[in-house]
DNA sequence: GATCTGACTTGGAGTGAAAGAC
DNA sequence: GTCTTTCACTCCAAGTCAGATC
């Protein structure tokens, strides 16, 4: 923790410069220093809050609302049944959203289209209901052009007209982006409240396409310390309410119309609040290493239990453990995309092969995840696993859960019992951090440091391919993989000319002996060696890239990996740490940057 | 013990600015 | 200086999990 360490360190130097003129023995043993270490130790410990409240003085200046709708110019025509309309504001802009959305492939599913007609009509007027009643009658394009010129014209703004946008969102970062929590400047996560618009679930959402209403400030609940200078609500309007609950981190929150869930308005990553959090996280994952043995020949034990509901926790525990797969909280048929996770499992998403290829004892895992995100893998697995899930499938249909005798909760309630703290997702970060620093191991080379980056990133993709972290080919990846390989070829031509002309040189020199050829030489053979690196990094570059085509390393690297894993690494090969994480990474991860040395182990 | 609610973390996509290539 | 590519950053949805309530 930054600012205590240096309360400690700037007192001891206090007392050190004191004692010095007061007396001439040594601080720890005068009471004047120990009072003032005493003190430090006392703040020290009220930072860290034994009693479950966050903080004691929390104060900023409230939220910043969406830009109020600005109506369409008059040119700019709505059509419907071919014919223009002029539609009343609240449809208008209702309309408007759906004419944003026209590229996209969202507009064309049918389940979007009934949502957003649905909310869009309870906009309009009773004039508008009655004329308009078929989606397909509707023509946004005029509206749709416009809102693509609009954004052309932004891109065709001047630098000066762009410093001025740049100037105008610093000034309000400054005003509302920051508070104060405990004598500390803190930077606001998000500050600003989300705008209107149409939902866009993921996957197979049933609620696509629905309205995101407005959110005023008398849907706001504000959180800050009653000693501090309360925001105020915009002129002529109230907060829903203004409340003072330290127990909480949040400084605003509303509740949202879609799924009636709350969103808050909290710190940034870089906070103290989230960093001591983020590090705790890391910790308990560090106990668990100390008892991850236990834990497993426990579960394994239990593969026998004569209890169905304790063989069934322990198999869903082998894979949580052994796949990284989420817990998989029960979730309310129709509100949301249909996906599981470990607990949720259904018999329709495993497939049992007791011999496949050459492998015995096989699963084969297909389902939707977080984000309607497909896993699939095909494990062999222990014969105990793999004759427990015949039992489990026993007399089930498709659609019925694998383990029906359990849930997140019993689950939880069990670790719970194993270790302090221990829930299912720690282990999904102990498993991903420890491979991390398994692979560094492995993987790091004696090599330059292209090279040894790319064993980090070889390191960090084998993480991000167990938890499963999954991306959409860029857009464009083959032309982009293209023009890298034409680049490739280019400077291995370079590279073939080099060295002929370095042969050339060298014959030369033979024959001459003099001063002038071996300098020639000299210069032809850097010549070589530059084309080589330089060709060695474009390789390394294409062989990166092409093995992260459809894995996506940041989640990982900002959720799940110890970061003093990385920074120790850093430091081990001399990589500079600017090579591993990013500015706003290194804000968030500064906890770490400070405290781990070299021969830091997870 | 089932269900609900609230607080918080985790997640991929999209966007726009900066960096790099030409 | 201009065009292209990369990457930082925002956005906001979708999870986890604990505690309250029934």
């Amino acid at each position: 923790h930054k600012p205590c360490f240096c309360l400690i360190v700037c007192s001891f130097i206090y007392v050190c410069t004191f004692q010095s003129i007061t007396a001439p023995i040594s601080p720890f043993f005068s009471l004047t220093g120990w009072v003032v270490l005493l003190f430090v130790m006392i703040r020290w410990e009220e930072e860290r809050y034994t009693d479950g409240s966050k903080w004691r003085f929390l104060e900023h200046k409230g939220p910043v609302f969406a830009p109020p709708y600005e109506p369409l110019p008059d040119k700019v025509k709505f059509y419907y049944d071919g014919k223009p309309m002029k539609l009343s504001a609240s449809a208008e802009e209702v309309a408007t959203f759906f004419a944003k959305m026209l590229d996209h492939e969202y507009t064309t599913k049918d389940i979007f289209r009934k949502n957003f007609f649905k909310d869009w009509r309870k906009e309009m007027t009773s004039e508008e209901k009655s004329v308009i009643t078929d989606l397909n009658k509707c023509d946004f394009s005029e509206m749709s052009e416009y809102f693509k010129a609009q954004s052309e014209a932004r891109k065709q703004m001047s630098k000066e007209e762009k410093q001025k946008i740049k100037e105008e969102n610093e000034r309000l970062l400054q005003e509302y982006g920051f508070c104060i929590m405990d004598n500390h400047k803190e930077r606001i996560g998000n500050f600003r409240i989300e705008p209107p618009g149409l939902f866009r679930g993921r996957g197979d959402h049933p609620k696509m396409g629905m309205l995101k209403r407005r959110i005023r400030p008398e849907d706001i609940i504000i959180n800050c310390s009653k000693d501090s200078k309360h925001p105020k609500p915009p002129p002529g309007t109230k907060w829903k309410e203004v409340r003072h609950d330290n127990k909480v981190t949040w400084l605003a929150s509303w509740t949202e119309n879609i799924q009636g869930s709350i969103k808050y308005i909290m710190l940034n990553p870089s906070s103290r609040i989230k960093g001591e959090k983020d590090w705790q996280k890391y910790e308990t994952a560090r106990r668990l290493k100390k008892c991850v043995d236990r834990i497993r020949a426990q579960y394994r034990e239990d593969w026998k239990s004569k209890e169905m509901r304790i063989r069934q926790r322990a198999v869903a525990l082998y894979f949580i453990d052994k796949l990284a797969l989420r817990a998989g909280n029960e979730k309310e048929e129709g509100e949301t995309a249909d996906t599981v996770g470990c607990c949720s499992l259904r018999v329709e998403h495993i497939k049992l092969y007791p011999k496949l290829d050459d492998q015995e004892y096989v699963v084969e895992f297909d389902f939707l995840g977080k984000d309607s995100i497909r896993y699939y893998n095909k494990i062999p697995v222990e014969k105990r696993v793999f004759k427990n899930l015949q039992l489990f499938l026993e007399n089930k249909q498709p659609e019925d859960d694998l383990f029906d005798r359990l849930n997140t909760s019993i689950l939880n309630k069990h670790l719970q019992e194993l270790m302090d703290g221990l829930t299912a997702k720690v282990f999904r970060t102990y498993n991903a951090s420890i491979t991390l620093q398994q692979q560094l191991k492995e993987l790091t080379s004696d090599d330059s440091i292209p090279a040894k980056i790319l064993s980090y990133n070889r390191a960090n993709r084998a993480v991000a391919i167990l938890c499963n972290h999954q991306r959409a080919p860029p857009k464009t990846f083959e032309k982009s993989m293209q023009n890298l390989q034409n680049k490739i070829d280019e400077k291995q031509t370079q590279l073939s000319a080099a060295r002929k002309q370095l042969k050339a040189a060298k014959a030369d020199h033979k024959a001459s002996h003099d001063d002038k050829s071996k300098k020639a030489v000299e210069v032809k053979r850097k010549a070589v060696q530059r084309i080589e690196e330089q060709l060695m990094k474009l390789q390394v570059q294409a062989t990166d890239r092409e093995e992260n085509k459809q894995i996506a390393l940041g989640t990982s690297k900002l959720n799940y990996l110890d970061p003093r894993i990385s920074v120790a690494w850093c430091k081990k090969f001399g990589i500079p740490i600017e090579k591993i994480y990013n500015k706003t990474q290194r804000e968030k991860f500064a906890w770490a940057i400070d405290m781990a040395d070299k021969d830091y182990e997870f």
